[in-house]
DNA sequence: TCAGGAATCGAACGGACGTTCCCATACATA
DNA sequence: TATGTATGGGAACGTCCGTTCGATTCCTGA
């Protein structure tokens, strides 16, 4: 067993984090079921015993990454709910914040968004919380935006699905040399998910109102994990 | 090998349908790597050597299930483009048509949306094409549109695929005992790709312009394949 | 220096998988 | 009734999988 403390946790810690990487982009490559621990072993250039030396079971190795994602996310989310600002400016800030640890996650975020079935019992319910309560974040603040700025019939919940569904879906198609950078895909689906397609002069509004920069391009990558300064510190 | 004419191809053909559909619903359970021939087997109450009589391999198994798919959206995605009405109404009956599919169809569709990576050479062209056609119909809609009502820096493509974003992730949370029905769904969708959620009174314009009703709830389900009266005859 | 846990490995086990071989039956047609 | 094709099944083959066992090496602290 891993020791609790001193630089050995640094080490353990460092080679885990390692191997949840490549096993990310693996599992992102071929799937969860698809990907053999064998190939893990390989590129990682451990052995199969020595894997299991951090990790108990397949399945836990990928309730790991997705646990991790999610509680940076979660917390991330939940500092931008509790800050002072305007519900439609929370609602800019958690797209930004969500797309931009996308955009740069994209292995761990492409295996969560596809491998929603893959997980059983308990490490199913982890995961399945975190993301209840991440979603929950999301739809209370369309909420808020909802009682705010129109008394319309807006179902907070499917608003709040239909821009997940628009976020999520980037990992199938995004690629950076031929799309949009990360600064324009935010601002392009901010406004459709505000504003939507058929609208027009709301632009400066958008750019003045809303839209204030939180991750500029030139500000480099983001951390992967929690304690180290991921989005939103 | 099958016959090509006369009664016996039409057992073989309904037979094969029924493979499909069985196939379709363990692959969006377990998806495609996590369920096995021998599920499909028992849940068609065939034998194993009696399924590869209807198709060659799995992975021509997964493949034929999209195909079919993809085929019927496709036509009846250029069907609406072809049709005369205007850009908005026609943007409209292809999320329609294409949320209409995939609520009736949720087993394919979800394999559809997540298996993007099961399929190998021949077969991943064939589906690969097909998908680039399909998308390649909306951009150019959506470009109809901009080019129709908004002289705005909108990119085409980038709305395309937020909004099939939005349609495509439904699988992931949609429950017909919680949510809305699926003609509420659309309006929904719709209404926030057009007009975002922070529109105010664009409801009028929404009802009478351009959302007529093209799937009315009571017409009862669609039938998957072509051939007999899918989404838009 | 050396004890002891941390970290790692080679090799194997039992099982599930996709696929195939060969044979049996059903059925349309002559 | 004969015959050839369509349709189906029992049993097995070879492979890869997740996981484990026992042993070894590395490294830190006393």
């Amino acid at each position: 067993m891993p020791r609790d403390s001193g630089s050995s946790t640094t080490h353990h810690d460092e080679r885990l984090r390692e191997i949840l990487g490549h096993s990310a982009r693996i599992f992102a490559e071929k799937g969860f079921d698809g990907a053999s621990i064998r190939e893990i072993s390989r590129a990682t250039g451990m052995s199969l015993a020595g894997l299991y030396y951090y990790f108990r079971t397949k399945e836990e190795l990928l309730c790991l990454i997705q646990e991790r994602c999610l509680a940076t996310l979660l917390e991330s989310g939940r500092k931008i709910a509790e800050s002072g600002k305007t519900p439609r400016e929370k609602v800019a800030l958690f797209v930004r914040n969500h797309l931009g640890f996308f955009l740069h996650n994209m292995n761990e975020m492409k295996v969560m968004s596809r491998e929603d079935t893959a997980l059983t019992a308990d490490y199913e319910k982890r995961v399945l919380d975190l993301k209840r309560l991440y979603l929950k974040v999301l739809v209370d603040l369309v909420e808020e935006l909802r009682q705010h700025e129109r008394a319309g019939k807006l179902n907070a919940r499917v608003a709040a699905l239909s821009l997940f569904g628009m976020m999520n879906w980037i990992y199938a198609w995004y690629r950076p040399d031929r799309d949009p950078s990360l600064g324009d895909l935010i601002e392009q689906m901010l406004r459709i998910f505000f504003f939507g397609v058929l609208d027009r002069g709301a632009e400066d509004q958008v750019a003045e109102d809303c839209l204030f920069e939180c991750f500029p391009a030139d500000r480099g990558s983001f951390a992967l994990w929690p304690g180290s300064g991921g989005p939103v510190q």
